[in-house]
DNA sequence: AATTATTAGTTCAAGAATGAACAACAAACA
DNA sequence: TGTTTGTTGTTCATTCTTGAACTAATAATT
């Protein structure tokens, strides 16, 4: 019996979301090094990101957001915050949840770093037009909400 | 001046490629949870899957395809050599090199692991059309190409 | 042939990410 | 009220990843 026919690499789904997560690896990768002059890593641009659009967010809720454990943003926040990026404050009506939110030093950060990492999409995303990535984007974000709905069981 | 008008977020290359990171993310956390079982880690299976398809590989050339440093194979390898998963033997011709391959109980490991991901793939992009998805995965290979020359200055 | 430059792999120290166990607080309910 | 249950954030030990410095082997240069 040959079972190369049956090879997940003669699976269009797998052979092209290898393809996804080698250019996702790749990018990142080139993200790092880019930021690097900032002093700032990707996962911290990550959390510059959401504190931007969503000011007030408790630690637990960006954990969500990111998908990282809780104990990660706990790691992560003390240095923004001793740079003066972030700023944390107890809920008044909670006191168990800190509400995050950028400073303004920690903003206009984000706008530097956001500069380059915009660069580096476009230049990655050249040669797709428009409509091809708006295609993509939409497959991309059913399979973050089919993935959601999988890990509640 | 408003310059919210020229956020990222508005741009569809800037949205989308974030679409495209926070799945892949979601994605390989999953996966990692799923390959628990078979006590092999995302990192080891693309090792795995690496040897398969190109037995003989060196450790030098097996990190500039998995996009990671060459101290990273090194840590990396051991640990699946005392599983008698991989196989690991310098060529004659050049003693510097390490020639890589997986040993059978290295494929049959993999093979288990293949169809957890597979399943996981037809999983999240089940909803997605042989024809999107092959546009999809176009563009990513287009964008690790340009990520690669971009990185060679 | 002798020297110099590259290349492959390793070591090591530092920095991230993870999950389990924990303390403080809040909510639910008797 | 008092007890139980659930939630938020922290701590800590472990594991992974990284990049710089190193050794050994090969290639290139003189």
């Amino acid at each position: 019996m040959n079972n190369k026919q049956e090879l997940p690499w003669d699976n269009p789904r797998f052979r092209n979301w290898v393809a996804v997560a080698r250019a996702c690896h790749a990018l990142e990768r080139t993200l790092a090094a880019r930021l690097a002059p900032l002093d700032l890593k990707p996962a911290q641009l990550d959390v510059l990101m959401n504190l931007y659009r969503h000011p007030g967010m408790s630690q637990h809720d960006l954990a969500r957001k990111l998908l990282v454990g809780r104990s990660n943003i706990t790691m992560l926040l003390p240095q923004l915050e001793k740079r003066g990026i972030v700023r944390r404050e107890g809920d008044p009506k909670d006191k168990r949840i800190l509400r995050l939110a950028l400073t303004d030093a920690g903003t206009t950060l984000l706008m530097e770093a956001l500069k380059i990492y915009t660069a580096l999409i476009e230049l990655a995303m050249a040669e797709s037009s428009p409509a091809q990535c708006d295609v993509m984007g939409d497959q991309m974000r059913r399979i973050t909400d089919v993935l959601d709905k999988a890990r509640e069981f």
